[in-house]
This record gives C-alpha cells, structure tokens and sequence, in this order.
DNA sequence: ATAGGCACCTGGTGGC
DNA sequence: TGCCACCAGGTGCCTA
C-alpha cells in the first residue's frame, strides 16, 4: 500500500483527527517495530499537541508542541486506522487484524488513531523538530518528485552516470523520493521505457518525458487515493486506491492496454522484486 | 563510490 | 483440511 501517493492519502486521512489536537495517551504496544522505540516514547508523546502533519518521501512528520517531532514509516503493510473512519471500523471489527495495533494514539477529540502493521516493516522515531531533516533516515533522501527540485535536468544529470537498470534506479529512493515497485512499473509503461534499459544509456530524449510522467501518475492517485476512501466506505472491505487504474502492475499475461497492441503483459524479476512491462510498447 | 543480494516479519493464495 | 511453496506496496546493511 505505501507508496507516496498512499502515504500522502494517509496523512490527508490523519488531519482532521490528529492536527491541532492533543494526544491525551499514548498506547505503545511493543518495544519496537523494525527497530526498537525511541526511550520513552509514550510519555514523550502524550500530552503533546500535534501542530502540523507533513510528508517527506514515504514518511509522515507530526510536529508536536513539545519541540519534537514524530517520524512514521509504514514499512510494506502499516496502515493508520482512525476510530469510527471505515478502515478503522474495518480493523476493529476483525480481531486478527487488531493484534496488529502497536501504537494507539488517544485524542483529546475522542479520536482513537492506530498504527497497525503486521509485517511490522515500519518504523518510528522522535527526533528534534529543528533538526529533523538531517535525521539519517531522511538526509539521504531524493528531490520530492511533486516539488521544485525535481526536474528535467536534474533526472538527466542523475541517470546519466547510473550503471543499473532504470527500474532499479528510479526505486533508489537518494535519486527520486517516494516511488515504490508500483508506480515505478506504471511510469516506465507509460514512457514506453523497457525496465531493464540501462539508466546511462536513457537518451535525454527518452528521459524528459518521464519528469510529467512521474508527476502525472503521483498526482492522479493520490485523487484515486481520495476518492476511493469514499468507495471504501461503501463497500466497507477492500482498499481501492488506484489498483483499477494499473496499466501493467500486477496483469502478468493480460493484454496491453494500449490500443491495436497485441501484446500481453510480462513480468520479470529485477532486484528480486516483480516487473510488469508490455515487451512491445516498452524498448 | 557503486551495485547486488539478503534480511527483517506476517498473512494470503493456490497447488497437491 | 492440511501442508508447503511462493508472493506481497520497503529499505538498511553487508558484501564484493
């Protein structure tokens, strides 16, 4: 699920519960999740107030009024749930998933806020609020591919010297914030890109579409990400996101979306993680 | 410095 | 029904 847009959906999700209000109890669960909690953590956060939610990357910042701030990785399968909101229903309506809940927050608005992740893959931390972008978990990260930094030039400039797939360079996370196995198969389709091009050997050519393109497909799931909370509810069971929306993602041996293409989609292993590429819209 | 592979964990699915 | 192999949205760390 996390990806940027899914982190960015998730955190849109968290502000009317969680921003500007106080968090009255912590509930720390467990003594870590990837790594070990900061000391202290649930007195650190309880009491404090939550003055702004922010995103870098595939993180969540809560800057609280203590002078700290909050750093939330959703790992592979974390999830935040919020009390009477349905994926929050959803959980608590199912014990298994329940276990799950490591961290509770407790809002002065009544709000019961879960961290929930069973793979336990995300992490969180407690860092200086002045400080917290030399934090080392985020000063090695990329441009965020929604903001100023990231242009045509600047992705010219940082594939050219790359001696790996371009599938495998635009999951480096220090080169471009955010993307995931996803979005990054979506965008190489949507370029026309083969997955496993040599990132040096991308004419600038073919490399400056994928700047609109990037940003394109961001911005088309996080709304997918938005609306289809609204399809949630109704449905009341499964995540929607942007999943209809894949053009290539998860449709090995489904045909290409694109018109007149008779080609099937294919599926290869990269880095040990799945690629989906239509081998003839994609060379 | 850079690229590749492993490890961390649990749950779901499909085949026998 | 049970068991097993394989798969999954991430990424830090170790090795060549």
């Amino acid at each position: 699920m996390p990806e940027l847009p899914e982190v960015e959906t998730v955190r849109r999700g968290l502000e009317p519960s969680m921003t500007g209000a106080v968090i009255t109890q912590a509930d720390v669960n467990r003594p870590d999740l990837r790594w070990p909690f900061p000391e202290l953590m649930a007195e650190r956060i309880s009491g404090a107030r939550v003055l702004q939610l922010r995103r870098r990357s595939k993180y969540i910042l809560a800057d609280l009024d203590t002078g700290e701030t909050l750093l939330i990785h959703l790992g592979m399968s974390g999830r935040m749930t919020v009390s009477g909101d349905p994926l929050g229903q959803f959980v608590h309506e199912h014990p298994a998933l329940i276990k799950h809940d490591h961290v509770v927050f407790h809002m002065e608005n009544g709000a019961r806020v879960a961290f929930n992740d069973p793979r336990r893959f995300g992490a969180m931390d407690l860092l200086d609020t002045g400080t917290a972008e030399a934090h080392p978990l985020l000063v090695k990260i990329g441009p965020e591919p929604l903001g100023n930094d990231f242009h045509e030039a600047y992705l010219v400039s940082a594939l050219k010297t790359k001696n790996t797939p371009i599938k495998t360079a635009l999951l480096d996370q220090s080169l471009i914030a955010g993307l995931g196995n996803i979005y990054v198969c979506e965008a190489l389709f949507r370029a026309g890109i083969h997955p496993a091009t040599k990132a040096k050997d991308l004419k600038p050519s073919a490399i400056v579409p994928l700047v609109p393109i990037i940003r394109d497909i961001l911005l088309e799931a996080i709304e997918a990400g938005g609306s289809s909370l609204k399809d949630f509810r109704q449905a009341g069971g499964e995540l929607g996101y942007f999943q209809h929306s894949f053009r290539v993602y998860g449709r090995e041996g489904g045909a290409c979306v694109t018109p007149e293409c008779t080609s099937v989609v294919e599926r290869i292993t990269q880095s040990g993680r799945s690629t989906f590429f239509c081998p003839s819209c994609q060379s």
